[in-house]
RNA sequence: GCGGAUAUGGCGGAAUUGGCAGACGCGCCAGAUUUAGGUUCUGGUGGGAGACCGUGCAGGUUCAAGUCCUGUUAUCCGCACCA
């Protein structure tokens, strides 16, 4: 065995090979496959082997598509606008420009080794002008749509970034980014109307090829719910309270109703014995962060001292104000039946509020009631007219009844909020709007965008609310692009978001000046057809983008709904003992030195190895032996056959065929852990094969290089090149397998008494079931000591007899 | 609290429709080559001396259960007073 696998010599010579003839390119008459990567955030510590997953997930993919004939869109770029650049620009005083771009530098280096076959032609950075003049173009047409508009409210504020966030990165009550508290601060903030797409976002979920997670975890965003509106008359007063319910079918058993201390008219409801001890608790609630108020398990409330009139049956009901209702969902009021919600049965227990059951469970009035009867399901009682009604057909009718009665309205709520979209930091996209005296807020003119980010002397936050662009006088002021009148340009930045909600249409287009991307080309290369990432943006990046795209086929700049037609979320990879890899912990295993020990293909195979793609996995550097001793093998294999010229025998054929079949239907499958493990496989039966028959056919070892070159490129094509061929492996159609040419003639069979295997015996494929119970008693023989009460024969799989 | 996922040797993990549990790999053991070790090659490797026992736990259905049904535990993830 003289020659043996040279990794680095085989993959730097193709990879030379790949740069001077590019292997996949459009010749204008294949169909287009669109499969792409989740772009990263260039930091500074690079990619670490949890990285690569994804990366070879979609490359692996890509390059199976493109042996079956697709011209690829495989593209990669940067979403390099962020915190982490900024910080590094405060403590350096370097401009974040020339830090991302030396991180792009190192990253696109170690992107590099993966071998992905990305079009860096199509390359993106979001933070280039050229990018971002689109990123700002979609804003102002938002904006001429009313889609973007400007509101003062409390929002979430993170201390330690210093700046408003959207509802989607606060998690548990903390900044999703830095982990820090977040309090409320009222700001002036640019919103996006995304509750103007939610019906449409969640209902077209139901045409998207992802994982049912993701599409759950959107939904239950959106978070629609089906109700009614109920208007309350205030007694001895003109107004009226709007509460939402979702439960109208017990109504009668209302017996109390809460106000969020924020409630525009929570004030004003107090008494004169009242007063002091409302204002008190508004104060209180104003004072209480998010994470207290999650935190507080015991109810609080205090009684305005106003009643209210139930407009079905005319009922005093008491008006409290308690934090467990929520000032931003449905009306910030609710009406409260105790008897059937668990919050509002504890908060009438702790105040001593009458409990009015208007459902029977079981048929009957519950006696010392200890929990609330949730149920939608039970009699009506109670409940004057609706008495002896279906209480679950009774909630659906109820909104029409309330309708006609003229005391509420059907109507759906949703959890979704609009989207904060303004930040207080520099290192983002310039808002495009100017302020005018006169005109009020004027868009900047199409054709004057991009609007440049200024160079700064200060890039450190300023924790008031402004970013620090309102600090460059000569960039603030300007003229009215109507009046021409002396005006100030917004100093908010966008956040991170905004280039990555769209930049997927920039690819197929990007060195357009003068759209977003050619009617042409967006019609020939979208939507993205496969989207490769992890799970972390369920609700963030993967909603925006579905948000914006929906945008931009009503303004008819696309004209597809939904941007990712299938989404694959790859497990993370994290260190021993499931520790998620990180600097800190000092557990971060960089490819870099598995690939000048074992080669890129060896590091792209033992990534897929690893374990199910979709599942978290541990990292052990010691399992890339496994297959690198394979790839070994396996260039040996070809090495040693190649030239033997050898008729391919029944058994060869039978075992090619069986390879194709297996390879091919765990990929498609997407079972790509046993794809490697069918390989291995497959090598091991075929150099088995040769060793009996002293070779193997060339129709074979093709067969087998054809379809380990997506997932080992270099010697994929280094083998291919041995085997006797001028061109590219790529472009060479996936093998097919023949169903015929598998069969095997003789069958090993289990034979089992009482289901238990006593032996394996071998017959005939289509051996009759009285044949093959024959067999299997004769073989058995004197096993068989019982009287024989059942004999069953499944064709290929299993002989049973069972005996007493 | 609600919802989802997962649970199989020393380890990572396999197992179309219920049909030989542990494929493939790591590690380990023995041997060969070399011999300084490593590499490479060959064989073995769930437990038990054994009949047998074995897929988180307890039941059930079935000729046959990792797989189906009922209950339950642990871990992870998502949501969390949404009326």
């Amino acid at each position: 065995m003289a020659i043996t696998y040279n990794h680095r010599a085989i993959e730097e010579k193709w990879r030379k090979n790949w740069e001077e003839n590019p292997v996949n390119v459009d010749d204008g008459k294949k169909p287009k496959y669109y499969c792409l990567d989740m772009f990263p955030y260039p930091s500074g510590s690079g990619l670490h082997v949890g990285h690569w997953r994804g990366y070879v997930i979609s490359d692996v993919w890509s390059r199976y598509k493109m042996m079956q004939g697709y011209y690829l869109i495989h593209p990669m770029g940067w979403d390099a606008f962020g915190l982490p650049a900024e910080n590094y620009a405060i403590k350096t005083g370097q401009h974040p420009a020339i830090s991302t771009a030396s991180n792009i530098k190192n990253i696109k280096r170690q992107i590099n080794q993966i071998a992905s076959i990305y079009d860096w032609d199509r390359e993106v950075n979001t933070t280039d002008p050229d990018f971002y003049k689109w990123t700002q173009w979609i804003f102002v047409k938002m904006f001429k749509e009313g889609l973007a508009y400007e509101k003062e409210f409390p929002i979430n504020w993170c201390p330690s970034c210093k700046t408003g966030l959207a509802n989607e990165e606060v998690v548990n009550g903390k900044c999703e980014r830095c982990g820090t508290e977040v309090t409320k601060k009222n700001l002036r903030q640019w919103m996006l109307r995304i509750t103007k797409y939610a019906d449409r976002l969640l209902t077209d979920l139901d045409k998207l090829d992802w994982p049912e997670k993701v599409k759950k975890m959107q939904a239950d965003w959106i978070g629609k719910s089906y109700g009614a509106e109920v208007e309350f008359p205030v007694e001895g007063r003109e107004e009226k309270i709007t509460v939402y319910t979702t439960r109208p079918d017990t109504l009668h058993g209302a017996t109390f109703m809460v106000l969020a201390p924020e409630h525009e008219m929570a004030k004003s409801l107090a008494t004169d014995e009242t007063r002091e001890a409302v204002e008190q608790y508004i104060y209180d609630a104003s004072m209480k962060s998010n994470v207290d108020r999650l935190q507080d398990k015991e109810k609080t409330g205090v009684f305005t001292g106003t009643y209210a009139v139930n407009p079905l049956n005319g009922a005093k009901v008491p008006i409290w104000l308690s934090d467990y209702v929520l000032a931003d969902y449905g009306t910030g009021a609710i009406m409260c039946v105790p008897a059937h919600d668990d919050r509002d049965f504890e908060f009438a227990t702790k105040f001593n509020i009458p409990i009015v059951q208007v459902i029977a469970k079981d048929g009957k009035e519950i006696e010392n009631m200890t929990e609330a009867y949730t149920a939608a399901s039970g009699t009506m009682i109670n409940s004057g007219e609706w008495n002896g009604m279906e209480s679950s057909v009774l909630k659906q009718e109820a909104p029409l009844i309330i309708e006609k009665m003229g005391i509420g309205r059907k109507t759906t709520n949703y959890k979704l909020r609009d989207w904060v979209f303004s930040r207080q930091r520099y290192w983002g996209e310039p808002i495009p709007i100017i302020h005018c005296p006169h005109c009020g807020n004027v868009p900047v003119p199409e054709e004057e965008l991009p609007l440049r980010l200024p160079e700064v002397e200060s890039y450190e936050p300023t924790g008031t609310g402004e970013s620090p662009l309102a600090d460059i006088d000569e960039w603030v002021n300007c003229k009215c692009p109507v009046c021409k009148a002396a005006s100030k340009r917004e100093t908010n930045t966008m956040p991170q978001w905004a280039g990555s909600s769209w930049y997927f249409l920039r690819y197929v287009d990007p060195h357009n000046t003068q759209e977003l991307v050619s009617k042409e080309n967006a019609d020939k290369y979208l939507p993205v057809d496969m989207y490769v990432g992890g799970v972390e943006h369920a609700v963030l990046h993967l909603l925006y983008s579905r948000f914006y795209t929906k945008f931009l086929y009503d303004i008819g700049a696309v004209d597809f709904e939904e941007p990712f037609t299938k989404l694959f979320n790859q497990g993370m990879i994290n260190g021993k003992n499931g520790i998620k890899m990180s600097k800190s912990k000092g557990n971060v295993v960089s490819p870099d030195d598995l690939v000048n020990d074992y080669g890129c293909d060896s590091l792209r195979m033992y990534e897929l190895f690893v374990g199910p793609p979709e599942l978290d996995a541990e990292w052990d550097d010691r399992g890339i032996d496994g297959v690198y001793r394979f790839l070994s093998k396996f260039y040996n294999l070809v090495m040693d056959n190649k030239d033997k010229n050898m008729a391919a025998s029944k058994e060869m054929i039978k075992a090619r065929h069986k390879m194709i079949h297996m390879i091919t239907q765990r990929l498609e499958s997407f079972s790509l852990n046993t794809v490697v493990s069918g390989f291995m496989e497959s090598n091991n039966n075929l150099t088995a094969l040769a060793k009996k028959e002293g070779g193997l056919d060339k129709e074979t070892l093709e067969a087998a290089v054809l379809m380990l070159a997506p997932f080992a490129p270099h010697m994929g094509e280094e083998l291919w090149t041995e085997l006797g061929h001028t061109d590219s492996v790529f472009h060479h159609e996936w093998p097919e397998h023949d169903e015929e040419a598998m069969k095997d003639d003789e069958i090993e069979i289990p034979v089992q008494i009482n289901g238990k295997t006593r032996m394996v015996i071998s017959v005939l494929a289509d051996i009759s079931k009285e044949d093959a119970i024959a067999a299997g008693k004769a073989a058995l023989g004197d096993k068989l000591t019982g009287t024989i009460v059942k004999e069953i024969y499944v064709p290929k799989k299993i002989i049973n007899i069972v005996q007493k």
